[in-house]
DNA sequence: TATTGTATTTCGCAT
DNA sequence: ATGCGAAGTACAATA
């Protein structure tokens, strides 16, 4: 058992100065070694893929170990401004009175500028995480699922493939019916789109030029908008619509350890 | 100008308790107001599209005004859990000497349920960002561009329509060439997929069933995997190579104000 | 609200 | 390293 601030308190490092000069050559000293994270005042310009630039605002920003760069708004999961791990050239200096964070992605020398004017908190974190997420629930595990109980395509399907390679890609499950016909069947875990029928018509046109036979394709998903469902009938598609939340229940208990995930 | 700590520092308030009990009453009294930062020990599960479970690790945590979670580890831009915004129930208890944090996010019924036996630090940041991020380069500007310099997918090419909508999708431009032959063009800012010129014969397909002439299909991209480039040559479609980053150079001066960035 | 398409998509896996 | 497709994609724009 552990209380805040007794123990551990020792992985957290306050970088404390009265001048932006003193601190940016901490943050270069503990840049790569420790989590670096910024809590104040900045704009910033990306320079790469796209241009883009954000005016002052109040920010986090996270310098991870790998290089990664965050930056942080009040709102939303995604950043408003990033760098991918595999930062080339980092700098911290002072400029105009404003501390200044560039940083060079060298293989796609995306570049990024950060101006902070105003800083509320910087500190350290000396963190370690050797945790792997564990999923359960993905299109592997519904194909997986799927492979067990074939009837729920059609009751007469019977598997002999799954993960069959194609000239114009991957077919998630193929087999054949009872009339000796072959089917093929695309696996979504989300709800379907105009794609995805595409997709599957463009398998089954493939594969019928090179085998020369009829090949009935599958469409799998939770839900079917009523384009998709026309888009599949009138191009003699099928639509399999299979709530996996059923077949894969929520755990109404929330878990809280392997094992009870496991279960 | 202004330095941490003098300036700005009422933004910070502390957590400072020496029982998860105190702490989760000011947190869930904290939650929507002010941003909730925790760095500590944790593990999580995930309950929703999929499943998930994270054990022990050193993480950051930021609940965000508007609800949003995020979980990071020590690597990569990515949270290894989160929820979005718009969560329904929050609650901050303690169980088994452990802050317990739930969340329920209602319209599509996921639960994330994290678990800290120990906890480095908490507090709470006043923040407020009103800054909107301006983004130079995006398709839509690529096709904007392109507008203007036809002659670079098609010396003769005449543009009549941008975002046509089609029976099976948007097709970015539309024109004619000299010969009068209707040309259609898909524009990419990334390197050019299978998916690409897959979607873009359905597109000619679709257009010359409708029509009953002959359509040209162009893919513009800054670059072809020689797998793309075959399939288009093979399905009579023309690839159409644009070095964006040259047309739309990089700054090499970093910029620091609105106005260098648009310079 | 549901659907659709873009993205600095990110990420992992196979070649 | 590059190509390729899935993702709890997230998010904005649109109907």
């Amino acid at each position: 058992m552990a209380f805040y601030p007794q123990s551990g308190a020792e992985r957290i490092t306050f970088l404390k100065s009265d001048n932006f000069d003193e601190l940016s050559k901490k943050l270069a000293k503990a840049f790569g070694k420790k989590m670096i994270n910024i809590y104040g005042e900045c704009q910033a310009s990306f320079d790469g893929r796209i241009k883009s630039f954000i005016p002052w605002g109040h920010r986090v920003i996270i310098l991870k170990k790998d290089g990664s760069f965050l930056m942080h708004s009040t709102e939303g999961v995604k950043p408003v401004n990033w760098q991918l791990p595999g930062a080339g050239e980092f700098s911290f200096s002072v400029e105009d009175d404003q501390l200044k964070i560039y940083t060079l992605r060298t293989k796609t020398k995306e570049t990024m500028t950060t101006h902070f004017r105003a800083i509320h908190l910087v500190f350290l974190y000396d963190a370690y995480d050797h945790g792997t997420l564990n999923i359960y629930g993905s299109e592997a595990d519904l194909v997986k699922y799927l492979t067990d109980h074939p009837g729920l395509i059609d009751e007469t399907l019977q598997i002999t493939q799954t993960e069959y390679e194609t000239p114009v890609g991957f077919i998630d499950i193929r087999g054949v019916n009872s009339k000796g016909e072959t089917i093929i069947v695309e696996v979504k875990k989300r709800a379907a789109t105009p794609e995805d029928g595409h997709q599957l018509k463009r398998y089954v046109e493939s594969l019928e030029e090179k085998d020369g036979q009829k090949i009935w394709g599958y469409l799998v998903a939770p839900s079917f908008p009523s384009k998709v469902r026309n888009y599949l009938s009138e191009n003699n598609l099928k639509a399999v619509e299979i709530p996996w939340e059923e077949i894969f229940p929520t755990v109404t208990k929330p878990t809280t350890t392997l094992d009870d995930f496991l279960e």
